[in-house]
DNA sequence: CTACAAGTTCAAGTAAACTTGAAATCAAGG
DNA sequence: CCTTGATTTCAAGTTTACTTGAACTTGTAG
């Protein structure tokens, strides 16, 4: 009974494309042995991996961002509970930093949006503090120019 | 006193690069006068327009997501409270689904990935039943597949 | 009137995260 | 051995959301 699996078997697995495994591969963020004929064999290992990747992907991490964080496991044996508990720790910080931007653009929507008696030009409601923002390429954030008053 | 924006006055009052704005009127969430020389010229109301995109975007959707949104607005009269109202509603549901995601994620990350003894194929910690998902073209969820049970 | 800042269009470039297609090789069943 | 399906690599294409640059026209202050 063979351990590892095939790219396909492994997509099948995580519902993750064959071709983004590839992709996430030669980006570096999984790993895989080869057989002699050039063949990909992965171990279950990657499936947790994988369930990582797909994660941090929704909470709006890039894939150089997520592989950083994945290099912090250890190298020197299969990274078991104690290690990934090492990543996720933090992220619950991060999760709730979100969590509380989104509330208050439930607020901003009932308010700062609809009834629209607040200017703006102050309204820090979008991500105030945290310029780092985590949701691709969008537009610039609503940040406010202290110096015009006049409206 | 003119009571409309320059692309430049906009663009400082949102925080959204000019660029950017063309792009939006070009995509059709914004609109603009022109003047004889071909320049454009906003109303101020276009100001509560750029947060609601802005605010939209940080929730994930899309522009054409966005577009058809605003498509609701009655273009009989400027959009006021009631109007937004409409549209935002609902969001607060859509906000509170997102949140809850989170928290699913939170505890997933402290419970399935950490400990490893849930089995990933039945994972559906990720939008269980959402399809629609909405940050951007990444991977896709993670489903479970009912069929495997060998692992 | 003359600068120079601000505005315009249009084409092309960028970045992320993949997907697709072509051409070739590998593995497994009959 | 033959066929079929799984894999491989590599280059190129896709989508979203913009940005940048070139070439040119307007608006405004002095």
């Amino acid at each position: 009974m063979e351990t590892t699996l095939t790219i396909n078997q492994l997509s099948r697995r995580s519902g993750v494309a064959a071709s983004a495994l590839r992709y996430y591969e030669e980006r570096g963020l999984i790993q895989s042995e080869r057989r002699g004929s050039g063949h990909r064999r992965f171990t279950r290992a990657t499936l947790r991996r994988l369930a990582f990747i797909v994660f941090a992907q929704r909470l709006g991490m890039s894939l150089a961002e997520i592989r950083s964080e994945l290099e912090k496991l250890p190298t020197d044996h299969v990274p078991k509970g104690a290690d990934w508990s090492l990543l996720s720790g933090p992220w619950s910080a991060r999760i709730d930093e979100r969590i509380a931007e989104l509330e208050r653009l439930k607020t901003g929507l009932a308010q700062c949006i609809s009834c629209g008696c607040l200017s703006l030009e102050y309204c820090r409601l979008v991500n105030p503090h945290d310029k780092a923002g985590a949701l691709g390429p969008g537009p610039h954030y609503w940040l406010g120019d202290q110096s015009s008053t006049d409206d």
